[in-house]
DNA sequence: ACCACTATTTAGAATAATTCTAAATCTTGA
DNA sequence: TCAAGATTTAGAATTATTCTAAATAGTGGT
């Protein structure tokens, strides 16, 4: 899994984030937070659990998933679910869409992305799009070698 | 069991899609197939599980995933993942995207997509591009109404 | 500073989703 | 018919996520 030239959003913004969204800066939201901008690789819930108790050993698993929850709910993180396996958390706002290896699992940044008026999606009357999710599916370098 | 009869355009593609991939066409694939074909609302594999036992009571579960990969394997059913719940299954394979309303979870087909060559996505060297999987994002008409 | 109020965290239990296992059954081809 | 291999099955096991109720911490008003 990889991550190319992250723009990781600063900690005084987890700050703003959250209080925009009435919610409260506490100590285990902020150790979430900085474990998804230390290593941007689109880690499950478990994984930012592990990494998270390094620093902080009483944080509980309950608490992860609450923390994730916060940090989406105001915008600082997007939740990435790709195939029947968990759902992983990417700290980059900037708009950008995965590519899944459909061999073997690994996730990729692309720093390209489609954009509502592009695609021009025409929806029936009532809806309300937000966003546009895109994801890649093919091969990886080495799969792709693999497969020939 | 059933007896020799003229077959469906629908039954006969699944024949020989199975027999392409190098799998068995067997009462069980047959009847996940026919299932999903029944009522197109994105079930999950319980879903299916539950709407294949009433004319098929011995099956399992078990069977029910192995003929949902059998057949998501042999390019005639998609898997649909947009949120930490259940995966969802597609038995439709024209192009499409779905929405996905964040408020209530339900999902709708849109029958336009993004391309690969319209959205001209440039991977980094090796990447082979299979398939773009678009997600809209955003309220469906009754929670957009609600959210007034 | 003190108090009450509410948000948040916590451990662990509970539930949900999916995968695994090993035995039974079915299919196919020699 | 037989052997090999594919598929199904029930149930156990595992993994992922949510829930619960009690403890803790942060906030605003006095």
């Amino acid at each position: 899994m990889r991550t190319a030239s992250p723009k990781a959003p600063s900690e005084s913004s987890l700050d703003t984030h959250l209080a925009n969204s009435g919610l409260r800066v506490t100590p285990q939201r902020q150790r979430v937070h900085e474990v998804l901008r230390e290593k941007m690789d689109h880690p499950t819930a478990d994984q930012v659990f592990l990494r998270a108790k390094n620093k902080m050993p009483e944080i509980s698993m309950a608490t992860v998933y609450n923390c994730l929850d916060a940090l989406v709910q105001c915008g600082l993180v997007r939740q990435v679910t790709l195939d029947r396996g968990a759902t992983r958390y990417c700290p980059n706002m900037q708009d950008h869409s995965h590519f899944y290896c459909d061999a073997c699992g690994s996730v990729y940044d692309i720093l390209q992305t489609i954009s509502p008026e592009e695609a021009d999606i025409k929806l029936p009357r009532g809806f309300r799009l937000k966003n546009i999710e895109t994801n890649l599916h093919g091969l990886c370098p080495d799969c792709a070698a693999k497969a020939k």
